[in-house]
DNA sequence: CGTGGCCTTGAGCGCACTCAACTGATGTGG
DNA sequence: CCACATCAGTTGAGTGCGCTCAAGGCCACG
């Protein structure tokens, strides 16, 4: 038996999925599809644009200000949905840059359509990834919303390290992180300057370090009770449908 | 021929709607209920909760910080699934307030699997209706990321014409706001005491006044500019699927 | 006529910003 | 093989936006 994609494992842990589905789902995995880091798979306004789901590699979806200043929506890893917006609707409305070299299936409007009506179960799987996508945008709303610098990125680093653990990358006591200090800063609302020194003081309170591409987790629930971090959006106890 | 309800109108901006689904949306319109102003009719972390259907007055989706502050997620008006998370989830991931006596249509889980099965293309109207709304959350993120107090101000109160509009609430003049200076503090992540004078700077500058709950625009075309609104996620020129 | 909700304004403070300079690692062409 | 460029990270100095605290006004309502 093949080691399951990083979407199975993901759609798993909410929907009990039978023989018939997963053959579906993994009918969704023609058309492989590479690109190189910094690439710009989908541009914000770019009209009949493809989706895709990400099977290796990182990526993020950001909308730009008239400044110049951007704001990253999502940190999006293996297993993640990158554009369903985009063949919903008629234009995408946010771009998405490849942070490390990708490995992704394209995904065409007709494949989601027929994967529904072939495997019913599968479109409240995916309705309910996409539902867990803007708890997750919620959360991150509040995180700039309402919390310190400090708070934020506690968050933030903990957040993708539960999403991490849960499509088998990383372990709990840290994992491996492409992303750049100004990524983070594009994230949390904050100046890469002001990331470096928040970086700086959660290593020097033992909570966190995050060096050399890598996080490792310090102490895991004063960190939690800092950022306010209740992972009850991210996951299921058991599926919810048998 | 009765008056089509918000939702109706919201959703023919998406999907032109036979007469079937027309009759399927209106069967969901059963089980009439009403709250008073500043009823908590959905509670964070509340397990089996039903969704509603808005068809009078305003609510917001909210969720709490431990030392007490608020992030107002999402303002609802007539037109407007409300909880509709909580009855994919579990349990509900927010709270929703009344922020005006309310009139809505309570909906079960079953109701929405039965119409969808009855009326696909209302399910695809009603997934366009959810991206939609998280379009609005993430620009929601940008607009308390990456804009300043004043912009978030007029962002916000643009964006809240033009969907009022919409549903046929309102004009292009401005619109009746129940909405108090705290919980626009709430929406936009700063304190009652600086939307209060953010609100004198936008009326000294003539762009909007908000008095005596109504809202008035001056200058549409500056107010847009300073905002960096573009309403391009909220509304298609015509419908997508005929 | 008192009370409570909402709005308004002033004074002072602090978190996160900008500007600027420097380190170190990586890569590239003469 | 070294000169140079580039990019990520680091640290210091000074500034300003939006905060808190505080006081008071206005209006509706019992």
């Amino acid at each position: 038996m093949p080691k399951p994609s990083p979407l199975t494992l993901k759609l798993s842990a909410f929907v009990a999925l039978s023989d018939a589905d997963l053959a579906t789902l993994a009918g969704l995995d023609r058309r492989r599809r590479q690109f190189r880091a910094g690439h710009e798979m989908l541009h914000e306004g770019q009209t009949n644009a493809s989706a895709f789901i990400l099977a290796r590699g990182w990526s993020c979806a950001f909308k730009l200000q008239p400044n110049g200043d951007r704001q990253i929506v999502n940190v999006q890893i293996p297993g993640d949905f990158l554009g369903l917006h985009s063949i919903l609707f008629r234009t995408s409305d946010h771009s998405v840059e490849a942070v490390t070299p990708i490995e992704a299936s394209e995904l065409l409007a007709s494949d989601i359509l027929e994967a529904f009506s072939r495997a019913p179960r599968l479109a409240s799987a995916v309705l309910w990834a996409a539902s867990r996508d803007e708890a997750m945008v919620v959360e991150h709303l509040v995180n700039i919303g309402r919390r310190t610098a400090e708070q934020r990125m506690a968050h933030f680093l903990l957040e993708l390290g539960a999403r991490l653990k849960l499509v088998g990358i990383g372990d709990s006591t840290g994992f491996d992180c492409p992303l750049t200090q100004y990524h983070l800063a594009d994230a949390l609302g904050l100046s890469a300057v002001h990331v470096n020194r928040v970086l700086r003081q959660l290593r020097e309170a033992d909570l966190v370090r995050f060096q050399h591409g890598r996080v490792v987790f310090g102490d895991f629930g004063r960190m939690a009770a800092l950022a306010g971090f209740d992972m009850a959006y991210l996951d299921q106890d058991h599926p919810l449908l048998r």
